[in-house]
DNA sequence: AATCGCCATTTTGTATACATTTTGGCACGC
DNA sequence: GCGTGCCAAAATGTATACAAAATGGCGATT
């Protein structure tokens, strides 16, 4: 059974996906991308013939994405994509900044040189699609360095829910898209806890995404016009 | 619409439960009191028949669980009660930490006169429990006071985050109780974090939460001889 | 004697059927 | 004219049926 497993694992990970699943991620990037807008009636029969599957897989990806927080389930009364709601927002950035600060301070004492160095390059990209004044990458790009950064710091239950917390967010995001300004700001900040990780500097790195985090916060809920 | 869901809410919740929330419900219980262990497979049918329903609510419950961490799904193999590793339990105390600090500043910012009071009635209890050696009645009070304190904090993200660690933490406590010397240096940081509190201290109040977080942290991976 | 392969059994994943509940509209009464 | 109550239609929650895959044991072969 050992012997067996890893040489499964040798193998590669044979796992078919089960439809559940699949519909999980589905459903998960439809909303994300706001194909189903929050507050919206989910109508299970309707998606069932759009996804292809019958409704007992659709059902168990309503229940999984409702314990996620991106739908919420009213017994008898059908499912909604879960509405935005500007406190709770502020509540996930209020969350958020904690971990952007856990992540920043674990990613410069455990990142190898090789992801400091993809960090350099991916900030260097960065600065050309503002330079280029390229939004969607832009945006594309910052969300991976993040993620990098998050990656570096080896704890997948911070990886897990950093995940989590960022759907949230992104949805929010999507429907605020903030000025020039706290554009060329948001560039700042990042030249700013950017070399804070290049020279190792734990607590600086940890203390400007923090301050980053805030700030991204504060523009994204004046656009939600809290 | 408005008004009438205004007189629902007056009435108070009517929402009856459904099967598969009672099941996620029953079946988290089992888990984190250990009825279901840790790495043992989970039979569908034979639950089926202990909760009485049928196989369409446990299976959508055990997606729940799955999302939650408590229990894995491997496609077409059945599902098991996740196995506590040592390593995962290290990373979500990690995060912990930082939750804790974030619950204690925001505590002594939001929290009101009557919580401080119940939060100071609670420790006395904690104290008392220690004196007469009652351990599960202190686990249990000290469970309630760092709920409050996550309650205090007014933040609706951060408490269903922070649930959701506690019950991966509780799953590797109740297999590792510690040892006398650190009940009585954990009640001695109660003592600490509570002074910090009493006077809003924010600073002081999350860093003592976050300390005593790691320690025991390090008390509980020691007992699972990490 | 050990290993490989095949077959029966069990279990999982999915689809569908059925029972309740909710929803919307219409008629009736005030 | 407005509100109430009832009825039909639709949708949800649950159970069950069916197909496919995995599991375990047996026998054949080397």
């Amino acid at each position: 059974m050992d012997t067996l497993s890893t040489v499964k694992a040798a193998t590669g990970p044979i796992r078919r996906e089960t439809l559940h699943h699949g519909a999980v991620a589905e459903l998960r990037a439809m909303i994300l991308a706001g194909d189903l807008r929050p507050g919206s009636r989910v109508a299970e029969i309707q998606l069932c013939e759009q996804l292809g599957v019958s409704r007992t897989p659709l059902r168990e990806a309503l229940r999984v994405l409702a314990a996620e927080g991106l739908v919420e389930l009213r017994p008898r009364r059908g499912a909604v994509v879960t509405p935005i709601d500007p406190l709770e927002i502020g509540a996930v950035f209020e969350v958020m900044e904690a971990l952007e600060a856990l992540a920043g301070g674990l990613a410069c004492r455990r990142g190898t040189a090789e992801e400091f160095a993809e960090l350099d390059r991916l900030h260097a990209q960065l600065h050309a699609q503002f330079e280029a004044g390229d939004r969607s990458s832009y945006f594309a790009t910052n969300r991976l360095i993040h993620a990098r950064i998050v990656a570096m710091a080896r704890n997948p239950a911070l990886e897990a829910s950093y995940a989590g917390f960022t759907a949230k967010i992104l949805r929010a995001r999507s429907l605020a898209n903030y000025d020039a300004e706290r554009w060329r700001e948001s560039l700042d900040e990042h030249e700013g806890f950017m070399a804070a990780l290049r020279r190792r500097d734990a607590a600086a790195a940890g203390s400007l995404l923090a301050d980053h985090s805030r700030r991204t916060a504060d523009a994204v809920l004046r656009a939600l016009n809290v």
